[in-house]
DNA sequence: ATAAATTATTAGGCAAACCTAATAATTTAT
DNA sequence: ATAAATTATTAGGTTTGCCTAATAATTTAT
């Protein structure tokens, strides 16, 4: 089909990083995106961004208007969708296939995801028996674009006495994964908040009979289900 | 190890084309491998080609000398070696675990034979269960570029009643292994030789109580065991 | 309301990897 | 042995994606 082929094969890995790292400014953010937190995001210069959202629109893959942010188009998002499903997918594949920690796969599935063929996408996924999540507890959209409805609650969002379920994290950085780990909180992990600092928001939680303090940094990053 | 991260890190993808193309060419010359040799394979032009060997000349990837052709030093050897087991690993993933087409796999196997990520290469094979040859039928360097000794035999090396079995492919381009299929002609499939034109080598041949006519080209192309 | 700080854009450059066209070196053919 | 053909190199250009420095627009602070 025309659009899938163009949706596979027209954009350049660098591209595919600008609307990937647009799609997920998105997600915590609403209306448009400012051209320097793209380049916070992607660690290049503000110049640089400027410079390649100009290309982006000229493609149709966001709107930009100087000054007033830029947004995803719907075929950029569709095409942000279909990196973001590539990467979850390898991560998937890389930490229950062969061996990896959930810490350790982000910098290879960063350069599997531009690998471009639509059979190993539909094919890997099969292999894996359509996961519908990464190992980070992220949903993987399928095919279409469609991201399986789990609707995000923040830890920090608890209060004291809440029982909670760990689901998923923000920060997928190897320094952060490493710390839970380090705790011992991973997915499904079970976590019971026994109190909040009110000066800075720390929490003290309970993990398998363990007392452990969290910062408000990092009760922000980690999901849960309650 | 210092040398195997610099193995894996240190080149682009072109530079790893070009180390690709040269090994290739060696396997079937004696003596340095010219700048148009390689140009041709690559299809790119032969002033891309100089430049290019001069850059992986001052990296100690080659060794060159104007108008006497280019050979692989050591690191460069290794270096292409590596990629192709990468190149030959993927293959292998692709045809067994997710059901792609011996003539489908090559394109996608040229994308991630780039993937860098040393832990990625061993666990993958692992995986595998340490295959020793692709689904054409090349052999899977192993991690230290050590190659299982399968001496070739090419089938247009054989006489008339030879019999033998069909062991691997030099071209492995989809229309080559396209003809193969349609012909029956896969790996381990038995072979006789009835005949052989005297004026152009064409081979008259038996596979599967079929009498088959192949080309020169054809039979050049194709690797025996009798 | 104006100065200061922030954010965005433009202009001009650079490196990688390709290209064409012109030229030079070597080999082959008569 | 010289002309013709082949092969290789050089010079100068292009595109992509990045950079710095200068400038412009907008927001924030006093």
């Amino acid at each position: 089909m025309y659009l899938y082929a163009l949706l596979n094969y027209m954009f350049s890995q660098s591209e595919e990083n600008y609307l990937k790292a647009i799609f997920h400014l998105q997600q915590n953010a609403n209306g448009g995106i400012s051209t320097s937190s793209i380049s916070e995001k992607l660690t290049t210069k503000a110049a640089s961004v400027t410079e390649m959202i100009k290309k982006l629109a000229e493609k149709n893959l966001v709107d930009y208007q100087k000054y007033y942010g830029v947004q995803l188009t719907e075929t950029g998002r569709k095409h942000a969708l279909l990196i973001i499903r590539k990467h979850r997918l390898w991560e998937f594949f890389l930490v229950k296939r062969l061996n990896f920690n959930w810490d350790e796969v982000h910098d290879v599935a960063e350069q599997l995801e531009h690998i471009k063929s639509p059979k190993l996408v539909e094919e890997l996924d099969i292999f894996l028996g359509r996961p519908e999540y990464d190992p980070h507890g992220d949903p993987i959209p399928d095919a279409n674009g469609n991201l399986p409805k789990a609707p995000k609650k923040r830890l920090s969002g608890l209060k004291k006495g809440d029982h909670a379920i760990c689901k998923g994290f923000n920060d997928n950085s190897s320094s952060f994964l490493q710390f839970l780990d380090k705790q011992n909180i991973g997915l499904n992990t079970k976590i019971e908040v026994i109190g909040i600092e009110s000066f800075d928001e720390t929490m003290t939680i309970l993990v398998n009979s363990n007392t452990i303090l969290l910062s408000k940094t990092a009760t922000d990053n980690i999901y849960v289900e309650h």
